[in-house]
DNA sequence: ATATCGATTATCT
DNA sequence: GATAATCGATATG
């Protein structure tokens, strides 16, 4: 058995794996691989996620109906939806259900395996301490940029694929504990527990949940 | 044609 | 803990 990263046998996961409700894919997705295979490797475990509904999910891109933006998630499932988000950032989620229902899994925090200096490269930070390591893929933005994810460039990729530049892959890693908790950065919906997490795992968002705004009482 | 807002992040107090 | 930055998608006139 290897033991640096990852073992030795990665393989990619199947189209029927990501054809169930997203609730489902999205648990199962903890502890899974993301690979990046371009001109060098890049590997980090999939640490938090959150899974996005059909057109009733109010918070869902899917609530809009199908557009061409988000036509991904309505598609075949195991496929890349990438948008472009605050002027800034991408995020990446995989498809989920069958053809023709939407939903989805947005991959919010991986933890770094292989092709760190890569990485850091790309998200343009030092790494001196090993905390230093939770700069470059904890955040769906962050990773994004990390791996270099855009739209242009990885919008409706096949994940399921290890012949695409971005797949996803299983090298045995078995979850142990994970927490639900409301979802991050959404203003409808922001009640449901649809926010999975490997518990304790360092390179999680925010552990602990924490409200955007402040609480706000009478006084 | 123009206005609004967001599945975020970096940076400052 | 708070806020500016930034721009594409969407809604509205």
């Amino acid at each position: 058995m290897a033991q640096r990263g990852i073992a030795s046998r990665v393989h990619p996961l199947g189209r029927s794996f990501f054809e169930r409700d997203a609730r489902r894919v999205a648990r199962q997705l903890l502890g899974k691989v993301l690979i990046r295979n371009d001109e060098g490797t890049l590997t980090a475990r999939i640490v938090e996620v959150e899974a996005y509904l059909g057109e009733t999910d109010p918070a869902a891109h899917a609530a809009a109906g199908r557009t061409l933006r988000n036509a991904v998630i309505f598609g075949p499932p195991g496929h890349a939806y990438v948008y472009f988000i605050y002027g800034n950032h991408y995020c990446l989620n995989v498809s989920c259900e069958p053809e023709g229902k939407a939903g989805c899994v947005l991959f919010r925090a991986l933890e770094p395996l292989s092709g760190i200096e890569e990485m850091a490269r790309a998200r343009h930070v030092e790494i001196s301490t090993s905390k230093d390591l939770q700069k470059l893929t904890t955040g769906p933005g962050r990773l994004c940029e990390a791996f270099s994810i855009t739209r242009t460039r990885d919008n409706d990729c096949d994940l399921t694929s290890d012949e695409s530049s971005l797949w996803i892959g299983d090298d045995g890693y078995s979850a142990r504990s994970i927490t639900a908790t409301p979802r991050i950065g959404i203003t409808k919906a922001a009640d449901l527990p649809l926010r999975y997490l490997l518990a304790g795992n360092p390179f999680v968002s925010r552990p602990k949940t924490q409200p955007r705004r402040p609480e706000t009482f009478f006084s």
